[in-house]
DNA sequence: AGTTAAATTCAACAATAGTTGAATGCATCG
DNA sequence: CGATGCATTCAACTATTGTTGAATTTAACT
């Protein structure tokens, strides 16, 4: 006697396992979204990413805004960078952060759902 | 020599950098946010729930999809568990698992967005 | 009660990720 | 050029996260 008869029933309905299987995103489609998800998966970058949400912002005021040190704030920015949710354009002394157009439709949905 | 023109002006435009902040979503939001998605951050993880996306399924089942050991999907299962994205049900021998409505929503968004 | 199957838990271990402070690179200004 | 300010890089360290296999729990069946 194998599994319950609800899921045994559904699962037959999609083709079992291998008609569910095909439903699912392929191994590249995940690590990749993954990427994302990893990426804001810390307040702190998730922080950064809406404040650049707001405006294109150069390193000294999202130092301000978050209060952490340098060298900790670059490994943060690069992480969103590497994510391709952020790029940075040097400009005189300053180098100014902005989201890519991929940071932009991520940052626009909302997400997660709350509420 | 401060901070370059566009940034000020629009930064000043917002109400500087307190304005900017007010903006932003509160610690205990950006936490929530982050722990959605760390849950996510796994190819495991995400695969699981695109198949539960698709219907509860009982353990057993996760495991012939995504083809790991026990003692391993339960750790990935209580990961997305803690995050609030799915609840397992005992029914008989089986546990089944299936999306909270949190899971429900993050699942139907299509995020992250690309293409 | 004893057995079997489904799933979780645990402790030891391995791998990844984040932090820190000092050093470096780069552009501007005197 | 030399000094200064903005930002990144590096190596050593700490902390968090994921893996493994054995032991355990729970439920059903005989």
């Amino acid at each position: 006697m194998p599994i319950p008869q609800e899921i045994a029933d559904s699962l037959t309905a999609v083709g079992g396992v291998p008609g569910l299987d095909a439903r699912l995103p392929d191994g590249e489609s995940l690590v990749a979204a993954s990427l994302v998800h990893h990426a804001l998966s810390e307040p702190l970058r998730l922080k950064i990413a809406h404040a650049l949400a707001v405006q294109p912002l150069c390193v000294c005021v999202i130092k301000e805004i978050v209060g952490i040190a340098d060298s900790k704030l670059s490994y943060h920015l690069n992480q969103l960078k590497k994510a391709g949710l952020i790029e940075g354009d040097q400009q005189g002394s300053w180098i100014i952060y902005h989201l890519t157009p991929l940071g932009e439709r991520c940052m626009a949905m909302g997400y997660p759902p709350f509420e």
